[in-house]
DNA sequence: TCAGATTTTGCAACATAGTTGCATAAACTA
DNA sequence: TAGTTTATGCAACTATGTTGCAAAATCTGA
């Protein structure tokens, strides 16, 4: 059985063909994806409707099998949530490419928070240039 | 002479009519603006068009006079930089108002960063419910 | 398994956020 | 003050996302 359809089936929710092509797009992405990134992705899996997918990915982040990051553009990216991903981890957006990945490594650690504010999600973005485009282009 | 003009000239920039008034307004707001809210606020300062007004928060953000805060919304906000804000420093916001503030005394601590990534710079986005909602809102 | 209720999907239209091209206006420089 | 550069305003456009609603799919209980 496919790893998306038994992932959705285990929170006890229906897995429909979209539900089970988007979240599995996202599993297979190694960074996370944008909307239009997904639809361009989901071609080789069936015609799907651009709104429908929309309603998918914020759905799969309302159910937890994904979070939402917000990079340097205007759009949302999306990722599938991995086991060993916690709800406290960073974000590593690339100046040049765009990519964006999950530092796992670090853990933001937050001191002197004031104590009035009820903290709910921590989002650490750093922003730079990665790997890949470091070697690449001479600065 | 208006400290907004004065901020500008001491970049050796032109202290135009929109620039100062942007970032008038920019100073004078106690969280992040988005885009709409500032004009708004300009509504009583003269005729502004919206296209100017997000030229200029671009220029001000170019000029290091306004940074750029990825909220939960689609919209970015703006906030003037007050000299005590440095580079690093966290943003909080407000899952009920909508509102974002920054947080000085937060101070991320990056602890294994891989070695291949260059860091240009970082966001601490803090998501929850404000010291205000907290109060008025039940939960 | 069928009838009715609920959920999901697809389509069209709309809304919001931001950008681009270009002509005019303002400011600067010599 | 004339010419050059820079900034502004307007219109049109693109990108991103949302809403309403009807049709299709799925579920539930008899």
């Amino acid at each position: 059985m496919n790893k998306a359809d038994q992932i959705i089936q285990e929170i006890g929710e229906r897995p429909t063909a979209v539900r089970t092509a988007v979240l599995g797009v996202l599993l297979n992405a190694g960074s996370a994806l944008a909307h239009p990134e997904v639809l361009e992705r989901l071609k080789n899996l069936g015609e799907f409707d651009r709104v429908t997918v929309y309603r998918v990915l914020e759905w799969l982040v309302i159910h937890g099998l994904a979070h939402k990051v917000a990079g340097t553009g205007r759009a949302c990216r999306f990722q599938a949530t991995h086991p060993d991903t916690t709800h406290r981890h960073a974000h590593f957006q690339c100046r040049e490419c765009g990519k964006i990945c999950c530092l796992t490594e670090i853990e933001p650690k937050l001191t002197n928070l004031p104590e009035h504010f009820t903290v709910e999600s921590i989002e650490l973005n750093i922003k730079g240039v990665c790997d890949d485009c470091g070697r690449h282009i001479p600065r």
